[in-house]
DNA sequence: CTTTGGATCGTCT
DNA sequence: GACGATCCAAAGG
């Protein structure tokens, strides 16, 4: 959980699209009972178990899709949800995979509007979001995260929804609404 | 502006 | 068989 606020400001890119990491929240593994991890490994958590530096993507509410970075050792079952991006290049192609957006804000200011944005999928789990060329990279544009991120409660869980797990860039417009 | 309810299905018990 | 790490449109103030 101490690498989740080092994340924000890195950038996302898929392509052409690339988007500027402005909220996300920690999960804890078997420590946190609002994880996928609590309760041990499964079918749909075992990239969460993997090595660090890997995309974890989950289906959920029977439409949605989400993006995590795992964070933890191998066997132990961290991640960081993606939350929102700012998006900084191919916004044509977002607007064209997120019809129902309305203003650029709403492009990325979700966890599933990301992955509609960005066109990620359940067909990324596990990739290395580390190599070069891989279909869904991590990359640092030497942009550092804010010196005193906004921090507070984690977003749409009923499980330990008091841990102050979330952190974001202060004031950023594309955070969930309402959570900046 | 805020609140409410529907959509929709993989996963785990 | 129940329940989501959600989103959106519609309705109400």
């Amino acid at each position: 959980m101490a690498v989740a606020p080092r994340l924000l400001n890195l950038l996302l890119v898929r392509g052409s699209r690339v988007g500027r990491i402005v909220e996300v929240e920690a999960y804890r593994g078997s420590a946190d009972p609002a994880s996928h991890a609590f309760g041990g490994r499964s079918r749909r958590n075992a990239t969460m178990f993997g090595p660090a530096g890997h995309l974890y993507v989950y289906f959920t509410y029977g439409m949605h899709w989400c993006a995590n970075v795992v964070c933890g050792e191998v066997g132990v079952g961290e991640a960081v949800l993606v939350r929102a991006l700012a998006p900084v290049a191919g916004v044509g192609e977002m607007w064209s995979a997120r019809p129902a957006a309305r203003q650029e804000r709403d492009l990325c200011s979700g966890p599933a509007k990301l992955c509609q944005a960005m066109g990620i999928d359940g067909a990324h789990d596990g990739l290395d979001l580390l190599a070069a060329g891989g279909a869904v990279q991590l990359l640092d544009d030497g942009t550092p995260a804010p010196r005193h991120p906004g921090n507070g409660p984690r977003v749409g869980i009923s499980k330990a929804a008091d841990r102050p797990w979330r952190w974001w860039v202060p004031g950023s417009a594309h955070v969930s609404p309402g959570r900046r």
